[in-house]
RNA sequence: GGGCUCGUAGCUCAGCUUGGACAGAGCGAACGCCUCCUAAGCGUUAGGUCGAGGGUUCGAAUCCCUCCGGGCCCGCCA
C-alpha cells in the first residue's frame, strides 16, 4: 500500500484515540501522519521551569554514578595554545553535562613532569644560557614555551653535545632526588600554574593534578607488569626485531613494544597503571594534597608520595579520557587490556576529537609560508601556534570595545568584567559547536566574530530578555495563563524551551557535547524571532501581559541552564 | 601498503545513529527594517549534480559496496 493511502486509513483509527498533549491527527499528501499538539497542555512546562528554575532541564541520567574524566594534560613546559583549548572546553563542557545529570564527577588533569619536553626547558636554563626570568610583562609559560622550547630545539641542531645532554638529564628528573631533578619539578610547577591560569580563565577546573613523576616513582607500573604476566598478556619477545623487549600482542596490528630490551618502560607502559588506576584495579599509591583553591571555590588536590590525606578520586564506574585522535589506536590498546584484566564491567571509553589547525592567512600572519596548502598543523617545538591567552586578550578588548559604544556610562571595571565574560563566550562557543571528528581550521580574523552563529549571539538574546522583564517592573508568575500564548512565535519558543531536558539527557548518554551548543542557538533564535514580532510591554491584557513575560523568563532559565552547560555566563546587559 | 576518519551553497558548518514532506544555518554579496522591550538583532533576494558510480527500498544526503580526493595513525618517541 503507498504510504498516503496508509497514513489516510490510519488516521482515521488514530483519531479516536487522540487525548492529552495531542488535539488532532491529520494525514499528509507525502505519506505523513500530523499530529498537532496541544500548547495549552505543552505551555504548562513553562510552569514547571518557572517553579523549579536551577533544575530545569537537568535530567538525572547518572543516578550518582561515578565518572572519571581526564582533560588538558598539556606538557608543563609552554602555553597553552588554541589546540589545546579545544580539549580543555570539551572537557569541561562534558564534566558540566555529567554533574547536571546527576553524575559524581571527578575530573583529572595529567601532568607529564617527567619527559623530554621538560628535559629541554632544563637544558635552556642550565646549559644553554637562558635567563629563569621572562622579561617583564611576560607570562612564564609563555617565556617557556615561545623562547627557551623553540630556541633550545633550534640550537640542538647546530649543537649535537647539547642534544646528547637531552638524556642525562631526564635520566637525572625520572630519578628524582638531585638537585636539578629539583629545579626541574620547580621549573614544571611555574609553568603549570600559568597553564591553569589560563584554564581558568575559560572558566574550566579540576579535581586532581595526577603527576606522571609521581606514577612513575610509585612503582605501579612493575604491580601492573606483574598482572600482565600473571594474565599473560605480555610476552618476552625471542627473536625478531623486538628481540629482548616484552611486547603486548594486539589483534589486526604490530606488537607493541611494552618494556624495551634495556629494561626501561615505553609511554604506553607508563599510561597502563594510569588507566587502571582511573578504573580502580589496582591499589591507590597516593595521597593528596591541596594544590590551590578554584574560581569556583572548589579545591584543587595533587598526588603526593609524602604525606597527605587518602581521597577518593579513582575507582569510576566510567572512565572518560579526552585526547585527541591521533591517540586513538593506542588508547583503543589501552582499552582493551583493561577489560581482560577485570575492566569489564567498567567502562573506559576514550573520546577523541580531530586537530586544531591554522588557516592559510593566519599562517601567513605569523610569517609562515604553507605553498598552496589550505591550513597548517600546529607544531609548539617549531613554535608554531597562536596562544590561548592571545585571543582571549584580543577578543576581550574588541568585546569592550563593543559594549562601550552600547553602554558609555559603564565603569571601567564592569566593562573590562562584561568584556571576558563575552571573550570567553566567544572562544568556548566556537570551539564546541561543530563536531568532534571535523577538523578546527582556526583563523584568527574569523574566531573574532561576536555576530551571527557566535557566544555573544546566546548572550545576547539572554541579556534582551531580561530588559523587558527588569522594565515590567512585574514578577513573573508560574500560575499565568499560559493558554492565552497563541501566536506563532510564542507556540514555537514555548517548543524549544520544553526540550530543552531531552537535548541534555541525549547529550549525557551519547557524550554529543556540541548538540548543547546547536539547542542553545535553536532556542536563542527562538527568541529573536518572538521578540522581533510579539511585543512584551506594550500588550494592554494584563493576562496576556502576565503569560508574556512568564515566557520571556522561562526562556531566560532555559538558556541560561544550557549556558551554564557550556561554561558561558549569561549576562544581564552587554 | 593496512586501519580510522572527513567530503553538503563562494567560505565555515547543521542534518546522517533512528531512511520519508521543497536539503537548513552562519559568514560573505545585494537590498530592506530602529518616534516602538539593546540593530551583537530581524527580513528579502542570489547561491546546492548533498565528492563520483552502483546497490537495497514505494522512497536515500541518510543504509550497503566500489572508486576518487583531503586528513590522521601504523617507533625499543612521548
Amino acid at each position: 500500500m503507498p504510504p498516503p493511502k496508509m497514513a489516510a486509513e490510519l488516521v482515521g483509527h488514530i483519531r479516536k484515540r487522540v487525548e492529552g498533549p495531542v488535539l488532532a491527527a491529520d494525514p499528509h499528501p507525502a505519506g505523513y501522519i500530523n499530529f498537532k499538539v496541544n500548547y495549552s497542555w505543552l505551555s504548562q512546562t513553562l510552569r514547571k521551569a518557572l517553579e523549579n528554575p536551577d533544575q530545569y532541564g537537568h535530567y538525572d541520567v547518572g543516578r550518582g554514578q561515578h565518572v572519571v574524566i581526564e582533560h588538558t594534560s598539556v606538557n608543563p613546559n609552554k602555553a597553552l595554545h588554541v589546540g589545546h583549548v579545544r580539549n580543555v572546553i570539551l572537557g569541561d563542557t562534558l564534566y558540566r553535562i555529567m554533574k547536571a545529570t546527576n553524575h559524581r564527577t571527578t575530573v583529572l588533569n595529567y601532568v607529564d613532569d617527567s619527559g623530554l619536553q621538560v628535559a629541554d626547558i632544563v637544558i635552556g636554563f642550565k646549559f644553554a644560557g637562558f635567563q629563569v626570568e621572562p622579561p617583564a610583562g611576560q607570562k612564564f609559560d609563555q617565556y617557556c614555551g615561545d623562547e627557551v622550547y623553540v630556541k633550545v630545539n633550534q640550537l640542538y641542531e647546530k649543537d649535537p653535545q647539547l642534544a646528547e645532554k637531552r638524556k642525562l638529564v631526564l635520566r637525572e628528573i625520572e630519578e628524582g632526588k638531585s638537585e636539578l631533578a629539583e629545579f626541574a619539578s620547580k621549573i614544571t610547577l611555574r609553568v603549570l600554574k600559568e597553564q591553569l591560569n589560563t584554564c581558568w580563565r575559560m572558566k574550566a577546573r579540576y579535581d586532581l593534578l595526577n603527576f606522571e613523576s609521581h606514577i612513575v616513582l610509585s612503582k605501579m607500573w612493575s604491580r601492573a607488569f606483574e598482572i600482565l604476566k600473571k594474565e599473560g598478556l605480555v610476552k618476552l619477545e625471542q627473536e625478531g626485531k623486538n628481540k629482548g623487549c616484552w611486547i603486548i600482542e594486539v589483534a589486526d596490528e604490530e606488537n607493541k613494544v611494552l618494556v624495551r630490551s634495556d629494561g626501561t618502560a615505553t609511554y604506553m607502559a607508563k599510561d597502563i597503571p594510569y588507566a587502571a588506576w582511573k578504573l580502580g584495579l589496582v591499589e591507590d599509591p597516593f595521597s593528596y594534597r591541596d594544590f590551590a583553591s578554584q574560581w569556583d571555590s572548589s579545591i584543587l588536590f595533587a598526588t603526593t608520595l609524602d604525606a597527605g590525606a587518602k581521597k577518593q578520586f579513582s575507582g569510576g564506574h566510567r572512565v572518560i579520557t579526552i585526547i585527541d585522535s591521533r591517540q586513538t589506536r593506542l588508547q583503543r590498546i589501552i582499552s582493551t587490556v583493561l577489560s581482560k584484566i577485570g575492566g569489564a564491567k567498567h567502562e573506559y571509553q576514550h573520546l577523541g576529537y580531530e586537530a586544531v589547525t591554522l588557516s592559510a592567512s593566519t599562517a601567513k600572519m605569523l610569517n609562515i609560508d604553507i605553498g598552496d596548502r589550505q591550513f597548517m598543523h600546529m607544531s609548539g617545538r617549531k613554535g608554531i601556534y597562536v596562544s590561548a591567552d592571545f585571543v582571549l586578550d584580543t577578543l576581550h578588548a574588541k568585546a569592550k570595545e563593543e559594549v562601550k559604544s552600547r553602554n558609555p556610562e559603564f565603569s571601567d571595571e564592569q566593562l573590562g568584567s562584561i568584556a571576558e565574560q563575552i571573550a570567553i563566550s566567544a572562544l568556548r562557543y566556537n570551539m564546541i559547536k561543530q563536531d568532534l571528528d571535523k577538523m578546527i581550521t582556526f583563523d584568527i580574523n574569523e574566531s573574532l566574530s561576536l555576530e551571527g552563529d557566535t557566544g555573544p549571539y546566546l548572550q545576547y538574546a539572554y541579556a534582551r530578555s531580561q530588559r523587558i522583564l527588569e522594565k515590567s517592573g512585574m514578577e513573573a508568575k508560574p500560575d499565568a495563563r499560559f493558554d492565552l500564548l497563541i501566536q506563532p512565535e510564542e507556540q514555537f519558543l514555548i517548543k524549544e524551551i520544553a526540550k530543552l531536558d531531552m537535548v541534555v539527557e541525549d547529550a549525557a548518554k551519547s557524550l554529543a557535547v556540541k548538540s548543547i551548543a546547536r539547542y542553545a542557538a535553536s532556542l536563542a533564535t527562538a527568541f529573536n524571532l518572538f521578540y522581533e514580532k510579539v511585543p512584551v510591554l506594550r500588550e494592554s491584557d494584563p493576562e496576556k501581559l502576565a503569560a508574556r513575560l512568564g515566557l520571556v523568563k522561562a526562556f531566560g532559565i532555559a538558556l541560561r541552564n544550557s549556558l551554564d552547560l557550556l561554561g558561558i555566563t549569561a549576562l544581564n546587559k552587554m
